[in-house]
DNA sequence: ATAATATATGAGTAAATACACATATTGGTG
DNA sequence: CACCAATATGTGTATTTACTCATATATTAT
């Protein structure tokens, strides 16, 4: 294996590992519908403001979500709407090859979510 | 957000950290190629035979991977591949949306790769 | 200017993860 | 059977990562 696609797999498994995480999933799935305030996305996914705060950096710093400031609120979107996308194959592919489906059960990202795209 | 919710994003962010790792997608890549014996993959990935032992099992685990055995060898194959159209994708969506392109790039899970499906 | 709300950050901690080293297991061959 | 090659596993360790708590910064309202 030659060293591009050593390095082109490493900034792949980056992205990953960072998407690949409950917590920032969840993140991304409030603003995925539509950009939110942070008390919005700590009301939304009822974890604790310096929790959000933290893994909001790291999307930030990862390129994943924008920011905007109306007063004082600062409002999260995603960077990249694809992104919504991306995840929708991935739950599908994980719903399929898996096969679990509980009661209740609810695809990640479906596909209301992508009605507006 | 309901439970089922994120009941869901719980399995989907596990499985994206599975695969989100550079050791695992080099021996993903190397796989998805065709199937490969144990002592094949840590020739192609470099990679020493404890620590291609130890991705291994994690990723038999995590049904990533299934094996089948000839004689000594054991031969590793993807269990589902779709994954490759999957992580095709996120390499597009890295792809453009880092822009990053340096010399000798090579984009992960080029077309050639889904040329057998 | 003070207080209150919204958000970010630094330091410390606990848990998860990747890894190396040594050893075990399995199958093939003389 | 003894030996060798192929693969797996157990244990210990270092690094990374997620998290909490306390505190800082920014904005608005009084």
């Amino acid at each position: 294996m030659i060293q591009a696609e050593s390095d082109m797999l490493k900034k792949l498994a980056k992205f990953m590992k960072t998407i690949g995480d409950a917590n920032r999933l969840k993140i991304i799935w409030v603003i995925g519908k539509e950009e939110r305030s942070v008390s919005e996305i700590i009301n939304e996914t009822d974890l604790s403001q310096t929790l959000v705060s933290f893994h909001l950096k790291i999307l930030r710093e990862s390129d994943i979500v924008e920011t905007k400031r109306i007063g004082a609120f600062i409002y999260y979107s995603l960077g990249n709407p694809e992104l919504i996308d991306l995840l929708s194959a991935c739950g599908e592919y994980v719903y399929r090859t898996t096969g679990e489906i509980e009661p209740g059960f609810i695809r990640p990202f479906p596909l209301w979510f992508n009605e507006k795209f």
